[in-house]
RNA sequence: GGGCGAUUAGCUCAGUGGCAGAGCGCUUCCUUCACACGGAAGAGGCCACUGGUUCGAUACCAGUAUCGCCCA
């Protein structure tokens, strides 16, 4: 096929799939450990099996197939594994809700059963994203697709499990949690959002139980957690309170006496009242002041988080309360205490106050500090080699900015809540002894399931234990947790070549060479990573980190489907082309920068996709002929000149990409493409190319294709699939321009002399067309132009190129001293060193170019004075460097120059004008 | 409360110790032969504010303000 027969704007829609189909059949992205090259790999941040390719995939996607493709342009053995997490919560919810559309839960299906429909599940809408990621163009080796509950990474999960629990890094405990009570699940720290709202701050008595009359004042924000306290702190330097240490108050609403404790650690005697009450089991100060002085923890909740009746009565509080209360969750239950508190007197004041609530980072809830027995990592033995990969660079993260971040968070983790309570993930491989907990471990309140107390016995093992090494027993209960799914993700980088088995894939591709990932996951996934992949292989898992910004719309708001603000990017690839949206996100892709997306950009770069394909359909028409190759010296101007930039862009963009500057490499290709190769050598060569017969066409045709076929090698990582399309279209060798090399400079194509030949060229050219829009003369008109310099360089390259002025300025083009120039009807422009002269005829309005005169006497005599001002200073020309010093100078008298033309000019202009009148 | 970042043209953003830049938008002209998804010429700036360092600061330092993010 050729582009002469295609349509004269590009059309994504026609290429695209094609090219993708045909990058497939031919395993062009398929990786094998027998490939010379070195190795470079990125395993792909693992989207959620349900999900489907927002804005924030298309970003983190694009930059990784930009890496990938030029990496395996570059002649490196190129891999980039794609998969997908499990993503327990998210897809067990998705799941569940449409479990509940057809009358059903989860419960009454039974673990079993209900696994097996999210399976289903994943089988049926699994492959969404997939497709989604072939149509941005994601150059991944697909038969290395990878999935978290797959069997071979599964096994990965085991065997950690397993190592960390024999060496003592994974334990069972009961500890205070984050708890979801709409997920029924635990949640680790840092899935927990929190939010800042306005909330109450309730002032209440408590009596001290002595009789005296005296009373303790607290001021809570959760006061219906007060039925669980078990004592109230004061500051033990605090004059007001101090003498109450040791003395016991009545809990309102209870039967309880609880004491009066000094704490200087959970006491700020400047907030509230200065006393503070202790509930150990909901709330995480108060826990850990609870160990302090050994307080008892009552928890009050139920796992909806609702008061529990027999939790209520359990601690103390009276019949009727309970009555009031129980089974309420948090947000009704906190009024009717409010009430029951100033019925009772106990209630001094309620002010409003701002303060922070934690919410389920899946689903929005407010999350309860919760009691229970759950199985965590104990990290700090597996951080320290994490911070010190990163301070010793042997993992570098990218923009450095954020190094801090991550060291910050890494010196301060704490243990890592790992369990959850639901069913579709790994299921922790630890089994409990029915003989040897006998009665204490009992049924649940649902079908098949089982409590499990917190200090039973846990034997953790690769598989199923037949006996019990203690007491010989032979009925188990296996632990009904999963794990978090992140703790697989973990392992990602090793888990999907194959680890634990020593594979070829492994030995080759690992350590992996960049990981390209959002800011938002870099304590969940990445630093997890750091620490699983040190651990487990003693290597990082990969040498850079590079951290890209969020997308948000363009009024900077996050995007979220409640909002409604949502760039669909099915959509805007429909709409403008897949190699518009990657290109526009990568041109977006500042570090250290959040990415305002706006779709007047996209349609911007839509548009380039369009200059060149129309490029394209101009080479190509010009293509037919005789092609004579010769050294880059005996080439013509437009030629050298073409190559020069093209070397020189070649060069900036590699450089751009080493540094992950994608936003240069964009803009430097953009500006290279458009405004150096269409907008003046594609015109510069016109004349030798219309001229078919002439040798120099021969010649300017051979550049024409080297210079273009380079240049799509070298824009083809950003802009895929056009470049291909316009690839297959151009004289080429190769099946495909996937595979091509990419371009590197080339020593013969330097030429710096021509970035002054072309300076004076377009200096010239500029000036004429100014001359034409002043004069409002069309663009066509033939005229008799005059040029001049004070630069003899100028002069010589002027003459030298003056049938390329006298093609581009549309005019016969005299080049002489401005003293032999027509002293009448000759408007004269001055820029710099350089004069042009455009003749005036018929009866055209002077007024514009007076104008444009008189403002540039105006703004030059302004930098005139301060020029003079500045070199008339001695601290300036003593103290200044002097090449800075011998610039000025030499701006100064080259400005003056410009300003006595001017003034000539201005006069003949008036001259004109009164000639007329 | 702690930390980080931002503040440059109407908008979105680059940038550098010595002439303030790009893209989009805007104004005027142009259906010309690759491209009107185009071409040409323009207008538009106290580089947030206040001090300091320096011969010279939009840039370096300190502080202020506003906005954003992360952590508590």
């Amino acid at each position: 096929m050729t582009l002469r027969q295609l349509e004269k704007a590009y059309e994504p829609k026609l290429v695209e799939d094609r090219w993708y189909r045909f990058w497939i059949e031919r395993g062009l992205f398929h990786a094998t450990t027998g490939h010379a090259g070195e190795p470079y790999t990125i395993v792909i941040p693992p989207p959620n099996v349900t999900g489907s390719l927002h804005i924030g995939h298309a970003l983190n996607n694009s930059i990784q197939d930009i890496l990938i493709r030029w990496r395996r342009m570059q002649g490196r053995n190129t891999l980039w594994v794609p998969g997908m997490d499990h993503a327990g919560i998210a897809t067990q919810n998705v799941v569940e809700r449409r479990l509940s559309a057809e009358g059903a839960t989860r419960d009454s299906l039974g673990r079993e059963k209900f696994v097996e429909r999210v399976w289903q599940w994943k089988a049926q809408s699994g492959g969404t994203i997939v497709q989604q990621l072939k149509r941005l163009g994601a150059s991944c080796d697909w038969e290395r697709e990878r999935f978290t509950m797959d069997a071979g990474l599964s096994r990965a999960v085991l065997e950690v499990f397993v190592r960390l629990h024999e060496e003592g890094l994974i334990y069972r405990g009961e500890r205070l949690i984050n708890w979801c009570p709409r997920c029924l699940t635990a949640l680790s720290d840092i899935e927990v959002e929190h939010e800042d709202t306005t909330g109450k701050l309730y002032t209440i008595t408590y009596p001290l139980s002595d009789g005296s009359g005296e009373a303790l004042t607290v001021a809570t924000t959760r006061p219906e957690t007060l039925l669980g306290d078990t004592a109230v702190a004061v500051h033990p330097e605090d004059p007001r309170f101090n003498r109450f240490i040791g003395r016991r108050v009545n809990l309102p609403l209870t039967s309880r006496q609880i004491p009066i404790v000094g704490d200087s650690i959970l006491v700020d005697r400047e907030f509230g009242t200065g006393a503070v009450k202790i509930t150990p089991a909901h709330d995480f100060n108060d826990f850990e002041a609870g160990e302090r002085h050994g307080l008892s923890r009552l928890s009050v909740f139920d796992h909806h988080a609702r008061l529990d009746a027999d939790k209520l009565a359990a601690a103390g509080v009276d019949v009727a309360a309970i009555a009031t209360l129980r089974a309420l969750p948090v947000a009704k239950a906190r009024p009717k205490i409010e009430q029951l508190l100033t019925e009772r007197g106990a209630l001094v004041k309620v002010e409003p106050h701002k303060m922070a609530v934690g919410k389920c980072y899946r689903c929005k809830t407010v999350v309860e500090p919760y009691l229970s027995p759950q199985w965590f990592v104990k990290i700090a033995p597996l951080a320290e080699p994490a911070i010190k990969a990163v301070e010793d660079g042997r993992i570098r993260i990218i923009p450095e900015g954020w190094v801090n971040n991550y060291l910050g968070w890494m010196r301060e983790i704490k243990d890592w809540c790992i369990s959850r309570q639901i069913w579709w993930g790994h299921q922790i491989p630890a089994w409990y002894c029915l003989g040897c907990h006998r009665n204490r471990i009992v049924p649940g309140h649902l079908d098949g399931s089982w409590v499990i107390p917190a200090d039973a016995t846990p034997l953790v093992a690769r598989e199923a234990p037949r006996t019990c090494p203690s007491c010989g027993g032979s009925e188990f209960i296996r632990d009904p947790d999963v794990l978090d799914t992140w703790f697989s993700s973990a392992l990602w980088p090793f888990s999907t070549l194959g680890w634990p088995d020593k594979t070829a894939d492994l030995k080759t591709f690992y350590p992996t060479s960049t990981l390209v990932t959002g800011l938002d996951i870099l304590f969940f996934w990445v630093a997890r990573m750091i620490m699983m992949g040190l651990k487990f292989t003693g290597e990082p898992p990969f040498r850079d980190v590079y951290i890209h910004a969020l997308v948000r719309d363009a009024e900077g708001q996050k995007m979220s489907k409640s909002k409604g603000n949502v760039i669909d990017p099915l959509q805007i690839m429909e709409q403008f082309g897949t190699d518009a949206l990657r290109f526009t996100l990568a041109s977006m892709a500042s570090p250290g920068r959040d990415i305002k997306l706006a779709e007047e950009r996209i349609e911007g770069y839509r548009n380039f996709a369009n200059k060149i394909w129309n490029a394209a359909r101009f080479i190509l028409m010009h293509l037919g002929g005789p092609s004579e190759a010769v050294a880059p010296a005996q080439r013509s101007f437009p030629d050298r000149w073409i190559l020069h930039r093209l070397n020189r862009t070649i060069g900036a963009v590699t450089q751009a990409l080493e540094h992950y500057r994608f936003d240069q490499a964009s803009s430097l290709l953009y500006h290279f493409i458009w405004h150096e190769y269409c907008d003046w050598y594609l015109e510069l060569a016109k004349p030798a190319l219309q001229d078919a017969a002439s040798p120099a066409a021969a010649r300017a045709r051979h550049t024409l294709l080297e210079s273009f076929e380079t240049l799509l090698r070298l824009l083809h990582p950003l802009m895929p699939f056009i470049t291909e399309e316009i690839w297959q279209a151009v004289p080429h060798e190769g099946e495909s321009i996937v595979t091509q090399r990419y371009p590197t400079t080339v020593e013969a194509w330097e030429d710096k002399e021509m970035d002054e030949a072309f300076a004076s060229l377009s200096h010239f050219v500029s000036v004429t067309r100014t001359g034409r829009s002043l004069l409002n003369y069309p663009p066509g008109k033939s005229l008799t132009l005059y040029g001049a310099s004070r630069n003899p360089g100028q002069c010589q390259w002027l003459s030298q190129l003056s049938a390329h002025l006298a093609h581009l300025s549309r005019g016969a083009v005299t080049l002489s001293s401005t003293d032999q120039w027509p002293s009448d009807r000759l408007l004269k422009l001055v820029v710099e060193e350089l004069t042009v002269g455009v003749p005036v005829e018929g009866d055209v309005d002077l007024q514009k170019a007076r104008d444009r005169i008189a403002k540039q006497q105006a703004d030059g005599a302004k930098e005139v004075q301060r020029l003079s001002g500045k070199l008339g200073s001695t601290d300036f020309t003593a103290k200044a460097p002097p090449d800075v010093v011998a610039e000025h100078q030499d701006r100064l008298r080259t400005l003056r120059a410009e300003q006595m033309l001017l003034v000539s000019s201005e006069e003949q202009l008036r001259a004109m004008v009164a000639a007329r009148s």
